[in-house]
DNA sequence: TCGTTATATAAATGATTCGTTAAATAGAAA
DNA sequence: TTTCTATTTAACGAATCATTTATATAACGA
C-alpha cells in the first residue's frame, strides 16, 4: 500500500491544488506558476517540492528551466482509497431514493433532514 | 464549492484513516476507537474533532456515550474533485496501451530464465 | 569571460500539529 | 447525595510547516 499521508497533505492546501490545476492544461515553468499568486517564487518552489515528494508531479529540466507536468497516478490511487467508502454514500443516496419513492407526494419538505 | 482544505488534511494522517476504517463498520464510541491504538484517550478525541471539523464523521449522543458514525458524503466530494482528473489518469493508460500495442514485440526481459 | 535569467537552498520566524498529563463536565448508578 | 464511567478541555513541549528575504547554483547569451 502506498504512502498516502503525503499526497493528501499535499492537496490540503489551496495554493496546491490550483498549481495542480494549471498543470492540468500543460507543463508550466515555475514563474509561469508562481506568476498568478500573490506568493514569492521560493514559496511555490517549496510548494513544488512537496507536491513533488507526494508523487503528484514531476519534473523536466530544459536548460536552466525546470517545467512540472502533472503525475495524474497518485491522484488515481487516492481516487480508489476513496473509492473503498464508495458503497457507503451510494448506499445511503440509495436508501433516500427508496424512501423518496416511498412517499406518497412531494408535496412538503419536513423540517432538516438528517437521514438516518 | 466546498471547503477541501479540512477533509484532505484529515484524511492525511494514519491514525485518522484507520479511524474511518472502523467507522466504516459501524458506529464506535471513543473507548472502542482507543482502545486498537498506543496513544491516549484524549488523543483521539482530538482526531475525532479534527474529523468533525472536517464534516467526515457525526456524532450521537447517547447518555455519557457520544458514538461517531461515518458520513461519507465529504469522502465523496474528495471522490469527485479527484475525479476531475480521472481522463489524465485514464488518457495516459489509454496511451501506453496504444504504445505497447505498437511495440512489435515485447522486448527482451533484462532478466535470464525468460521461461517459455 | 561577464551579466542575466531561472530556480533552488539557507536562515529566521511565526503558526500549526500531535502527543502528553491533569483537571473539568456530565450522565448513571448506588 | 457520593461514586463511577465516558468524554472533553486545558496547559504545555516537541516537532513540523509556511512564508519571507537573502544567497547560491546553473545555464544561457554577449
Amino acid at each position: 500500500m502506498p504512502d498516502l499521508d503525503a499526497p493528501f497533505a499535499a492537496l490540503a492546501d489551496p495554493t496546491r491544488r490550483a498549481i495542480l490545476a494549471r498543470l492540468a492544461m500543460g507543463e508550466a515553468t515555475v514563474q509561469d506558476l508562481a506568476r498568478p499568486f500573490a506568493i514569492s517564487q521560493p514559496a511555490i518552489s517549496r510548494h513544488l517540492k512537496v507536491l513533488e515528494d507526494a508523487g503528484l508531479i514531476e519534473t523536466r529540466i530544459a536548460g536552466t528551466a525546470r517545467p512540472r507536468r502533472l503525475k495524474p497516478d497518485a491522484m488515481a490511487q487516492l481516487w480508489h482509497w476513496l473509492g473503498q467508502y464508495r458503497a457507503l454514500w451510494e448506499d445511503r443516496f440509495q436508501r433516500l431514493d427508496t424512501l423518496l419513492d416511498s412517499l406518497p407526494q412531494p408535496d412538503e419538505t419536513p423540517a432538516k433532514g438528517t437521514a438516518e
